[in-house]
DNA sequence: TGTACATCAGTGAACGCGCGTTCACTGATGTAC
DNA sequence: TGTACATCAGTGAACGCGCGTTCACTGATGTAC
């Protein structure tokens, strides 16, 4: 919040010295409170102190800075993917299960970034970086179900790109119809993480992932 | 495209006949073209050849019209739902699976329909006719998974309402991610409705529904 | 069947507003020598 | 160390535009009698 400010909040000189910063937190905040169509770049440019036209230093438009939010947006994501997998430690199965709940917890701390990343309606083709960190993201969650589809005998063993794109869809529709801090939820009978937990068992226990084998639960 | 207008596109008389449709085929078609933020109210009323005033009859402002479009789509949502279900015919597992290609159908043919749906922001508290809408739908999968469930051993019965959730949360997550017509689609190998089929049989599997009965697929 | 009248559903002009974008400009910074 | 200069990163005024919204109005429609 202030980048070259002096106690009160005005600029120290005559240049900003962090625009582009400047520029992606008043994005954020913006989005936060008025949703990924809710922000412009003359608002943007107002937020961070300075005229209508600086943005254009740093900016072709305002599509060029929603891509570079949603960029961050997807390293923040892959960050907090990996840390909650910590390759598997310690055991596959407890890491897979704090990597959905990564997932979730990332979509309700961060509903601005989620917004940029998921439903800003970005071309990524008009944006590979965009896609590229989005792919990056996705690797963890891919890599650990490659750690985890590695533990099944080797006859029966689902390919992990299937794997990883059905928990990547459970947990992406689990946190848009449910696990967004706005208006747009939808009540339900328990929490997100629950939700989450107990269908990420149900499917695990569907490929063959057991207590103590394969087989259906029991108990 | 041509209620009340002669064969030229001039409307017959001084009232439009049917303005609240026109708005609506209006909406949806800028929608479909510049996403759900994509739209006006003025530019509504221009496309149906009416004055920017001519809307403040109908609606009260942009965001009822477009809960109104949304109520819409949800009533065809619950229309295709059910009929794709078909009241379990002719086996319930047969129609479970036309529900979910259903679910992926209406997201693909009816992408401005979808995003009033789910993407427009819309609160659905200050529009409970919405939610009552999606609560239609909602039930029609709801329903289905009842009588899924229903044909399991009593003491080996998942809660149908968790079941719908998952399912729900599954198709929603692909439909989002892969299952659009717009650029924001991610390129996957394989259709979404391979990728739902796929993860439904495994999670029906974990829940205990096998092919000839509980227990993991051999094959 | 006519007629008077209320109501409905539009018009079109007007307004203030904020946005996107451009332009010539200028203060600040970095660097070659 | 000083100086000249190029470059960078801003300013602020200006523009045209489309939007949302209002207003008094008017043509069309429905209805009571």
């Amino acid at each position: 919040m202030s980048w070259n400010r002096d106690d009160h909040g005005r600029r120290r000189g005559y240049h900003h010295g962090n625009l582009r910063e400047a520029l992606i937190h008043a994005a954020l905040e913006l989005i936060s409170h008025k949703g990924p169509a809710g922000f412009t770049f003359a608002e943007a440019a107002r937020h961070a102190g300075v005229s209508p036209a600086a943005p254009y230093r740093h900016y072709r438009d305002r599509d060029s800075l929603m891509a570079d939010v949603a960029c961050r947006g997807f390293e923040r994501f892959a960050a907090a993917l990996a840390s909650a997998w910590d390759e598997g430690r310690p055991t596959p199965s407890a890491a897979f299960d704090r990597l959905g709940r990564a997932y979730l917890g990332f979509a309700r701390a961060e509903p601005a970034y989620f917004s940029a990343m998921f439903e800003s309606g970005l071309d990524l083709k008009s944006f590979p970086a965009v896609q590229d960190a989005a792919d990056s993201a996705f690797a963890v969650l891919r890599g650990s179900c490659e750690v985890l589809v590695s533990t099944l005998p080797p006859d029966r063993r689902p390919p992990a790109l299937m794997m990883a794109l059905h928990i990547w869809s459970l947990a992406h529709g689990i946190a848009s119809l449910f696990g967004r801090g706005d208006a747009a939820r939808r009540a339900i009978p328990m929490t997100p993480e629950e939700l989450l937990e107990a269908a990420t068992l149900v499917y695990l226990q569907g490929l063959g992932f057991g207590a103590g084998g394969p087989g259906p639960a029991q108990s």
